[in-house]
DNA sequence: CAGACTTCCGAAACCGTTTTCCGAAACGGG
DNA sequence: CCCGTTTCGGAAAACGGTTTCGGAAGTCTG
């Protein structure tokens, strides 16, 4: 056997002329069959796609983004790449991104207004087609800084704003408050208490309405007196269920708007020899991943943050084809998952 | 005030020729401008940059990425993109890296060959300048097909591998284990249990010389009888504690190789009536956001992850730019966190 | 059989940079 | 004053694709 000199790798890289040259067509041609544009015969497309297939050919996509100024490239920053939700949401993009053929620039802005900047005229730079910015915190940025892009499409993940034209997927808050509270009111509980997170997030205006929403809608008395708002830490749901738990009437249910506060309301029942849930249904929100862990397992309402970035990426995709939709902000519904806190058996 | 019609997001792309034309010279002479390059005067030099700020002109990187056959950009693909510890070496990599002008684009192979190598295959079509493979998994792959990849210079991160000419980064398992069973003899601990992992991994055997190590320096008898394998999660960790306790002579410290195993173990302690740290002091590994929530609050040693990415981040930057080093095996030393449940006073 | 289409293919321009190379001007030394 | 050196600036050729446009040949109509 003949030592294999010509390996595969293709040493240096191979161009369309190459192709040309051994099909013995122009590179117009081969162009052409590569992208299966019509006026070709079948003939010479074989031919070629021969040729292409034994030098190895790549097309050389730089060069093709030159002339078509498209890069099949997208940019994601990200506010704080360690965020415990950051991942899931990224996932959901990638996943349907790269079916789609195009890469992630992948940027961590560490919630730094300068570095967003910085990194979002890199990405300019590079001709992305579309951004997506991600932020881990819910805050709604009023008053910030307009964005460097051209008219380039963006779409802003668990994160709203108020820049015109461009969309926000972000989870449907009152939605989840209505699941959880509406299986405490299921479950027979009459006297449900809420331990929020601080008031200036959207998120916990909103899940305070959906608890109203169920509630009512239940025909179970809503107690403004139950409702406290403290932080998103397990400190605050420490704090606040001991608090709720020494009222002359305590409630019979939590519900706390993160699973750290949960965790936090856990110990504190715990050292007030509460049991969970026989005398006190917990809930929490966000569906962490130590929430399955706890003594007993919470039960929480989970962000759907793979869906999230699913459908942030495919709007994206969506504009860069379609090209300029209109500004929308998309709701995308929670999911209730019950484990063993308020007492319920698993569906 | 008139309209500002030519606003400063400059309608179209503004190139070179735009520039040279109002700056009255030639496009070669603003490329040298902009890249400081020597044998311009001085005085052109200010009249080209006036221009160029005017015009608000960005450099096309495409254009140039064409010409250069550098892109300024990595591939990053990793096995598990919501893996527990890849987001903190990811932002290691994506520190390092953007700092020195690269961005990276973002794969997720989810363990699988054949979608790993079809994103190698983009990646190189995106003629990325170096690639970082991350796998959330510490196998080693000894028998991976080779990676389609040219020339393109490659570091593994969390991942060992018998491919040639290939850097490797891990965490030092060994000396952290060292780490770990020195801390619990220095507090006089006499039995040390080890509940280790799998027996496949190469961190299992590591850890456990580790441990041996740090015993015999420290004059403490290692029993090969209170190790015990299995898996790395938490059951795993509750039966083998279980039955360490119920032995005739049972131990008084436990080091468990994942923060997981241990808050299993500590479920069996608890069980069995056995306090932590007074009756046996437990230690993990991993350092894993949960630890610190552990009653008692967990020791650990964590897995250094950020400094890793940095690591793998420099290599391939270095790689790049002055070619072919050598392969090489780094192992990144690992860090003790102690905590309350080893019975020491916080450093 | 003439004319109108249709199909197939290639020459050449173009995308926006960088870089080589060459000529002109300025400068310095003998 | 003449002849090297430098210094400065530009014309033009890449880089590797895509696309327009036109010509040649083949296929239908009537």
């Amino acid at each position: 056997m003949p030592p294999k000199d010509k390996a595969s790798p293709s040493s240096a890289s191979v161009t369309i002329r190459d192709v040309a040259r051994l099909a013995g067509v122009s590179p117009a041609t081969v162009s052409k069959v590569m992208n299966n544009a019509p006026y070709v015969s079948e003939e010479t497309r074989q031919t070629v796609r021969a040729a292409a297939d034994k030098l190895n050919f790549r097309p050389n996509s730089i060069a093709r983004s030159l002339k078509m100024s498209r890069t099949a490239t997208l940019g994601l920053i990200t506010d704080d790449l360690e965020g415990v939700f950051t991942m899931s949401m990224m996932r959901g993009v990638e996943e349907v991104v790269s079916a789609q053929g195009f890469s992630v620039f992948l940027c961590n802005s560490y919630g730094d207004a300068a570095r967003e900047r910085a990194h979002l005229e890199v990405l300019i730079d590079k001709k992305v087609d579309g951004v997506i910015l991600i932020s881990g915190y819910r805050v709604r940025q009023r008053g910030a800084p307009a964005l460097p892009l051209g008219d380039i499409p963006v779409v802003y993940l668990y994160q709203y704003t108020d820049e015109a034209a461009v969309r926000c997927v972000v989870p449907d808050d009152f939605g989840g408050a209505v699941l959880g509270a509406g299986h405490l009111a299921g479950l027979g509980r009459r006297r449900i208490a809420v331990i929020n997170g601080p008031a200036h997030y959207e998120a916990t205006r909103h899940r305070l309405e959906g608890v109203q929403h169920a509630l009512a809608r239940a025909g179970v008395p809503f107690d403004a007196a139950l409702v406290r708002a403290g932080k998103w830490y397990e400190s605050s749901g420490y704090a606040a269920a001991s608090d709720l738990m020494t009222l002359p009437a305590p409630p019979d249910a939590l519900f706390c708007m993160s699973d750290s506060i949960a965790v936090g309301a856990l110990g504190a029942l715990h050292d007030l020899g509460v049991r969970v849930p026989q005398d006190v249904a917990l809930i929490g929100f966000d569906n962490r991943s130590f929430a399955v862990h706890q003594r007993p397992p919470l039960t929480t309402v989970a962000l759907p943050l793979v869906q999230m970035g699913r459908l942030a990426g495919d709007l994206l995709l969506k504009d860069i084809r379609e090209g300029g939709s209109a500004a929308e902000l998309y709701r995308v519904p929670c999911e209730l998952v019950v484990r063993q806190s308020c007492g319920a058996s698993r569906a």
